[in-house]
DNA sequence: TTAGCATTGTGAATTGATTCACGTCGATTG
DNA sequence: CAATCGACGTGAATCAATTCACAATGCTAA
């Protein structure tokens, strides 16, 4: 069931980004620590990653920019016949905004439908989708063979409407609402917990502040006082 | 300068999150493995996890809600007096969209200005806070004191602003474009990287979607014949 | 008062991911 | 044509995070 380890398969896209670049650059080559340089990881991670696609780049060359992100679209993504397709649930401010996000932008994945409790939006098209009362989103799933869906809706709600969704076939999910889900196995779930995220960011940065301060003052009591404690740090003479 | 492993703190905000439900369903006490339920992960991650607080539970009682949530608290959040401050850049579909979901919802953390290039926009208050002109963000990020600052910005113009957030003082910085940031050691950057979630997703979705297929032809290949092949499943008889 | 029990806190083991380090290869150069 | 060089691929080592497993704890009930 493991293919490759998980993280490795969100940097290939990043690869596959860049690759993209060089190529409208006019690049036909690119050796594995420019490629690092660039998507901000080590060369060493590169080589191992790329490992999973089965292709070789050469010593002197490096990869070829034309192969490799052919190798890594046969990888990550279905033909274009057989197309993926996602639906959103929940067109409030942070839904619309992802709808419009991901419109046009994924040549890989196609939002196709949306879904609402409020009966003000029905029928409306809002992002270039469809929305429909979430009543009916079993029937549309598996009607248009929908393997993807994206959760924006309160919090209170993502656990049954992930039932829901579960039910009619979809496989994959983006969970936007901050209950972590329970789901079969077989169902992958992007958990995106942006409060959390957010609170995590406003600790790093308040303890990057804390140490900067800790670290002047420090260079201030010493300024002041020649002859330092025990514990402080050494200075070169 | 590492006080606990980035993963806990996340998970922190969730058990705070946890407690102060069931503060509000009026418990008293909780154990491990219901905590971990509720957060989706195992008793033993929320004890090591735990292990940060320096708060102890009790084997009979399990943990106290109150305090347990009070010492999360105090790790976790600066005192209200030094609230942190945040600013946006970028106040585009996503970025409106972002300041509406993060308005009132993070009592610990105030975006208070947000920054904009199109001139448009600018002195326009929206989703509650001032929106400026770009080059006047090093003075008001000083101004206000700002630590904290989030990118939802065109992928190109990420590390210019980034540079400049950095330059002012911010110490976090949550960067929604699809280009990893470099920045200083001693600055937090957390990459939402939502096109790259999203493809993750459709592949893990789409392998599920195959391997069930796959079961399934292997099912209707062994119905159809009784004699299985050589490495084919075992069924009880 | 004591035995029994479920739970905590944590050292040790495990798992998983990343990095190291080196044998190999193919181009380039003198 | 042989020697040199730099980059690739990968087994092994390292590092970080999670899980295991068990001694210690303090309640409950007989």
């Amino acid at each position: 069931m493991e293919i490759a380890p998980y993280r490795t398969i969100g940097r290939l896209t990043r690869y596959w980004r860049t690759l993209r670049d060089l190529a409208a650059e006019g690049e036909s080559h690119i050796y594995s620590h420019l490629l690092a340089a660039k998507a901000q990881v080590t060369a060493a991670q590169v080589r191992r990653d790329l490992m999973v696609l089965g292709y070789t780049g050469t010593p002197a060359r490096g990869y070829e920019v034309k192969k490799l992100r052919e190798h890594i679209e046969t990888f990550l993504f279905p033909a274009p016949e057989n197309q993926q397709k996602a639906a959103l649930a929940g067109v409030g401010n942070f839904g619309r905004a992802l709808l419009k996000f991901f419109s046009g932008r994924r040549p890989t994945l196609k939002i196709v439908a949306s879904f609402e409790a409020d009966a003000d939006k029905f029928d409306r098209v809002i992002g270039g989708c469809r929305c429909y009362p979430i009543e009916k989103a079993a029937e549309v799933i598996r009607g248009q063979d929908i393997t993807v869906g994206i959760l924006a809706v309160p919090d209170r709600e993502a656990q049954e409407v992930a039932d829901i969704f579960v039910e009619a076939g979809v496989r994959g999910i983006m969970n936007f609402a901050r209950t972590p889900l329970q789901t079969p196995e077989s169902v992958y779930v992007e958990e995106i917990d942006l409060a959390m995220s957010m609170d995590r960011v406003a600790f790093f940065a308040r303890q990057a502040r804390q140490s900067e301060q800790d670290a002047q003052n420090a260079q201030n009591a010493q300024d002041a006082c020649g002859a330092g404690g025990g514990a402080g740090e050494r200075r070169a003479p």
